[in-house]
DNA sequence: CTTCTTGCAAACACTTTGCACGATG
DNA sequence: CATCGTGCAAAGTGTTTGCAAGAAG
């Protein structure tokens, strides 16, 4: 997502830009990988704010869309931009000594999801893949 | 796994069987779904016990691989025995109105997992898969 | 009688919320 | 200048831990 996207987006919907607000759009979009409350927070170096206002803005994010929330089973949430067009279902592949984040476009195989559905009279059924493994930066330590 | 199992595993390791791990582990056998510890606590009637104890067993079951625990997003982790030999590798349907939990044998494609790894460089690469939905049950209220 | 377990209460981590002050549009 | 956003502190979950009293083997 583009800064204009969501500058666009916060003046479209009357909600203010201020400088806690404009400093974490700018460190989430730095980075493709889901960011953590810890690490955004952590990275605001110059421009600090509080814990409670990181959570409402991801909230806000989240609702609007303009921002995926993860949960890779750590224990606390992570956020990630949602980037121009992206709103298409992908995996991940998480590092579980650094936390990295790789995409994945390899899916649940669609027809097995749907006899899976069909054989347990279930409805609306979506599901949630993720890889976890050692990525190759952690190999090396 | 039958009664005699875990008395069998307790005996062994010379773990106590005192009347909270009873009561607990009665109430496990009786249901394949996993248990949350809230619901652990209320089933508990009778023989009411501590929150912590609760918790210090679940952990304990978990060591001695009597048990296993799931992680579906709700903020709290469930518990189930682990059904005699049945230690494979397999996933859940979980129904998200009332958290009824379907095994499922179906799997993500192992051929495809390893070229995930090697794609992307990564070691020991494991998945986590679950499916949700609603239950034939829950459709009908 | 020794060691393991329990209950209780306090501590923890992550997240949410109430409120008055301050900033934005 | 009306409204929205922020910091601060308190409260809410789920979970863990220290400790002294109690129970199992």
């Amino acid at each position: 997502m583009a800064r204009v996207a969501w500058r666009e987006h916060f003046r479209r919907r009357s909600r203010r830009l201020t400088g806690p607000r404009q400093a974490i759009l700018e460190l989430l979009q730095l980075r493709e990988k889901p960011f953590s409350i810890k690490e955004i927070l952590s990275s605001l170096a110059g421009a600090r704010c509080d814990l409670a206002t990181v959570y409402r803005l991801m909230h806000l994010l989240e609702k609007d869309g303009l921002v995926k929330r993860f949960d890779f089973g750590e224990g606390a949430a992570r956020f990630q931009l949602i980037a121009d067009g992206d709103d298409k279902h992908h995996h991940h592949l998480i590092c579980t000594r650094c936390a990295e984040v790789v995409p994945i476009d390899e899916c649940f195989p669609n027809d097995l999801e749907k006899q899976i559905a069909r054989e347990n009279g279930f409805k609306s059924v979506t599901h949630r893949l993720d890889f976890f493994g050692v990525c190759p930066e952690c190999q090396t330590k």
